[in-house]
RNA sequence: GGGCGCGUAGCUCAGUGGGAGAGCGCUCGCUUCACACGCGAGAGGUCGCAGGUUCGAAACCCGCCGCGCCCACCA
């Protein structure tokens, strides 16, 4: 240890690169990730990790989210290592299979191999993706380790393991037995680029400017009178219709109006002609319709537009599907714009209406229009044979959950939102038409047509015997996260895991997918387990670029954590971004890093100097584990102490809290502005090999160096969940028992430290030090001289000595001073004055300078209290508290002005 | 259209009822024997605007201006 200590004479500074692989390599070896299932949930802490897509890479927000995660995981280890019996920590690691994203990687890659995977085909398809799970499935898992998040890395889940599957289909079984799961034709998001129905949230809206088209439908003569129809118009009179999108015209099945709108009363139950196609459509009322929108006359198109399908639902009309799953239209359009792509038959249609005249007007028009989340392309609406999930039931327990506080979301602005979205939820489209995920587990009778729904596939059908057929669809992605709490612990099974760690303790995740995965998890949490999978949700900020636009691949505005973490090590990276964090969205600041980067290196520092000069002195003890006995004698280890507890206890509080801005920010706030700038300047002559040592006896010395190594061990085991890499590494030189920091208890405020009496005598001390350097500075006093000066004020009886010292003053007692030397300058600090007694090499003129501004400043506070105490309104209605405390410090402002 | 949130030092952000703060940047001084990725000292702000509540408002309330996000079926 003697040796190991001696090398750091020569590291000046923490070198991340240098320790993170060896650290982390410890903790992976210790066992301390992997926690034996034992306990139960009501002790135990557990994290289930949002399930990062397994071809994915790390980004901002999986390293803010694993910081935020890895912290509290942290904290609860060390507080279980101190309990008695101990309890166990378990952060549930796995990735999930992302059905869109990875098919979608993997089809790149096939189209630039000049395949794709209908010449593959479906089984050599899936192979394939397997195969690209093997080589990039593990990238995001290692990124997290470099983070040094201490997940439990030997029990790793995929969401399309064997075991997981198993419990997706029994889900979907047992709800399907349910009634809650059913299949329907109905009008979904059809997104083109994947070729598959999309969820609800899974649409993005983006604001264009489209051509809003008037377009005149004549009506048919039905013999009646004309009445509506136009004097110039056609015999029968005209309908105009106004929409964006021209070409769905093609597949109107009626016109509806208002039914309240006289101008257009009569013509209810009359019908127009389809332009370009001669369908007779019927005119119906329907209050959908917008009177002052337009016309107010409307063209109804059920198998393309989600409105005008549940207007058709409800007054019978037929559908008539014009664009295809390919996103082309179909024979349905008429022979005329069969097979061309949406854009081109809206031209196609646009140019033929134009022929006939029937284009009565066109305008530009800016409305909001459908993407997909997925694959970027426009969402086609159209009618397909879909499994949905019925969620009304799901959701009432769910809203229950949380507004009786058995999930409190944190922060609970984002409550609102989640109860608003529950309360109006809606069916939920669970197939996909796509190869890579968990197949519906339907299987239809190829003679009888029966169907069979189980989770394991039956030999034969049991109708008529005849072969079976599975259905080819598979689940949406989130029907399988939607169980991940539990599904990762074994369920359905009744494994130890599960009873140890089921329900986990808090989910925390940014808010984009409080809907899409974590409302979900609450639903089937309640109903399969009977328990809602978590006790709260953290909601993280989400991480910005440094302009303020969106941190996104395509916009160029990523910054990688991985390359953050290079240039400044994952300690900073994590303390920057836990400092930034906050709860609204923030913009990334290399400069919250480059804090991080600085504390790391300066709690390295601090301990290397304190194990430099105190080592030879202890011979070697396990340094931090020694109390600080004897008791401290004296104010500057009474003070650091005490200022210790404090911030033991804001720690923890602020941990507990999720408030990890402010925990990460406390523990620089303490390292330098007290641990650092103050105690160990304070105690620097003390230690031995020092000019000075030799006026300190051994016992103080001793003394010193226990309170100081305690300190320095507390601080970092206090810092470890934060900043682990770098307290692990000096852990490693602080105790002589070689036991890893992650795995020891963390520091728990001792109460009978705080001693306020000493924080005050070192809070005046320091002012008044503070005071004395800005004097100096200002009349040009070198900063290497001595000044002889005269210390006028009562109350630095014990601190006087520190004052001296760390002010660069020389104290003269009024003997020494021959008399009573007359003072040349004069310096305010608390509770009185410095008088100076030697000019030499001082520009007096400054300190004259300085001493009226001060005096000024004195003079304009002190109006200022009295402006306040002369109000009879303060001194009657403010607390006796506040009012006493402006009256004392009025009196000593008054007697330092005085003295000035 | 509904909801949530933000506007504080040049930049990024704390502060949420009684003396305007931090980090970075800037200025000045220090090769002070832990750290020059360092140390010390400074400059810099009518706390978006206008009202109100209060003895007292950056903070609480109302309105306005500006910005961001989420939800929503007006072609």
């Amino acid at each position: 240890m003697a040796e190991r200590i001696a090398k750091l004479e020569s590291r000046t500074r923490f070198e991340p690169s240098e320790v993170e692989s060896r650290i982390f390599e410890r903790w992976l070896d210790s066992g301390l990730f992997h926690p034996k299932p034992d306990g139960d949930p009501e002790h135990n802490y557990s994290i289930a990790i949002p399930p990062p897509n397994v071809t994915g890479s790390l980004h901002m927000g999986h390293a803010l989210n694993g910081s935020i995660q890895d912290v509290l995981i942290r904290y609860q280890r060390m507080k279980a290592a101190g309990r008695r019996p101990p309890s166990r920590t378990k952060w549930i690691l796995g990735t999930d299979h992302a059905g869109i994203a990875t098919q979608a990687q993997v089809e790149k890659a096939l189209l630039a191999e000049g395949t794709s995977r209908h010449e593959l085909g479906r089984e050599a398809f899936v192979e394939r993706v397997w195969d690209w799970r093997e080589h990039y499935g593990h990238t995001i898992v290692e990124q997290f380790k470099r983070l040094g998040a201490s997940c439990d890395y030997a029990d790793e889940r995929f969401t399309l393991d064997e075991g997981y599957a198993r419990a997706v289909a029994d889900v979907f079984v047992r709800l399907y037995e349910k009634g809650w799961i059913y299949r329907d034709r109905y009008i979904v998001n059809w997104d083109p680029g994947s070729r598959s129905a999309i969820s609800d949230l899974e649409v993005e809206e983006r604001h264009e400017t489209d051509t809003l088209y008037s377009i005149r439908y004549d009506l048919v003569e039905d013999g009646a009178a004309d009445q509506g129809a136009s004097p110039s118009g056609p015999p029968g009179g005209s309908v105009t219709i106004a929409t964006v999108r021209p070409e769905t015209m093609l597949g109107d099945t009626a016109v509806a109006v208002h039914p309240e709108d006289e101008r257009y009363r009569d013509l209810v139950g009359r019908h127009a002609i389809l332009p370009l196609v001669g369908r007779h459509l019927p005119i119906i009322a329907d209050d959908y319709v917008k009177m002052d929108f337009g016309t107010g006359q409307l063209k109804v198109t059920p198998a393309h537009d989600p409105n005008d399908f549940e207007i058709g639902a409800r007054h019978d009309l037929d559908q008539v599907s014009v664009i295809g799953e390919d996103g082309c239209m179909t024979a349905e359009a008429g022979e005329r714009f069969a097979g061309l792509s949406v854009m081109q038959a809206r031209e196609a249609v646009v140019a033929a209406l134009r022929e006939e005249g029937r284009i009565v007007a066109e305008e530009p028009y800016e409305h909001e229009v459908p993407y997909s989340h997925r694959s970027g392309e426009r969402i086609e609406p159209l009618i397909s044979l879909q499994w949905f999930m019925d969620m009304t039931e799901l959701a009432k327990p769910a809203i229950r959950a949380v507004n009786d506080g058995a999930v409190r979301i944190v922060p609970d602005n984002h409550r609102r939102v989640y109860l608003d979205w529950m309360e109006n939820i809606r069916p939920w489209c669970i197939s996909r038409q796509l190869w890579w995920g968990h197949r519906i587990p339907v299987y239809y009778c190829e003679t009888c047509s029966h169907v069979h729904v189980a989770a394991t596939e039956p030999d034969a059908c049991s109708e008529c015997g005849g072969r079976l057929c599975q259905e080819e669809d598979v689940l949406d992605t989130w029907f399988s996260s939607a169980l991940w709490p539990f599904a990762t612990l074994g369920w359905p099974e009744q494994t130890p895991e599960l009873a140890a760690f089921y329900p986990t303790d808090v989910l925390s995740t940014a808010r984009d997918i409080l809907f899409l995965w974590v409302a979900r998890m609450i639903m089937m949490g309640i109903e399969l387990t009977g328990k809602v999978p978590f006790s709260d949700v953290y909601i993280h900020s989400v991480i910005q670029a440094p302009d303020g636009r969106r941190m996104s691949k395509s916009l160029g505005t990523g910054i990688d954590p991985i390359q953050e973490i290079e240039r400044h090590g994952a300690d900073a990276v994590r303390f920057g971004l836990l400092a930034m964090s906050s709860t609204q969205d923030v913009r990334y600041s290399v400069e919250k890093i480059q804090q991080g980067q600085a504390l790391a290196n300066k709690l390295f520092n601090a301990t290397r100097f304190a194990l430099l000069r105190v080592h030879a002195s202890l011979g070697g003890e396990a340094a931090a584990e020694l109390e600080p006995e004897p008791m401290p004698r004296t104010i500057e280890d009474r003070w650091i102490l005490s200022r210790l507890a404090q911030i033991e206890t804001d720690t923890a509080a602020r941990i507990e809290d999720y408030d990890f801005s402010h925990a990460a920010l406390g523990l620089y706030d303490f390292v330098y502005g007290e641990l650092c700038d103050w105690y160990l300047e304070l105690v620097k002559h003390r230690l031995p090999d020092l000019g000075e040592a030799g006026e300190q006896d051994e016992e103080s010395r001793e003394a010193l160096a226990a309170t100081l190594l305690y300190v320095l061990g507390q601080t970092v085991a206090l810092a470890h969940p934060v900043i682990p890499f770098v307290t692990e590494e000096l852990w490693s030189y602080l105790d002589g028992a070689g036991d890893l920091l992650a795995g020891r208890q963390y520091p728990c405020a001792d109460a009978s430290r705080v001693d306020l009496d000493a924080e005050v005598e070192i809070e005046r001390a320091i002012e008044a030090i503070v005071a004395v350097r800005g004097w100096r500075d200002s009349v040009g006093a070198r900063a290497g001289i001595t000044i002889p000066a005269r210390l006028c004020a009562p109350c630095y009886g014990s601190t006087a000595p520190l004052l001296a010292r760390m002010a660069r003053l020389q104290f003269l007692e009024e003997d020494e001073a021959e008399g009573a030397q007359l003072a040349l300058a004069s310096v305010a600090i608390p509770g009185g004055v410095i008088e100076i007694l030697s000019a030499e090499g001082l520009d007096l003129a400054a300190a004259e300078r300085r001493r009226t501004a001060a005096a000024e400043k004195l003079q304009v506070e002190i109006e200022r209290i009295r402006g306040k105490l002369e109000n009879p309104g303060f001194v009657a209605k403010a607390p006796a508290a506040v009012v006493d405390g402006e009256r004392e410090r009025l009196q000593r402002l008054t007697a330092e002005l005085a003295a000035l």
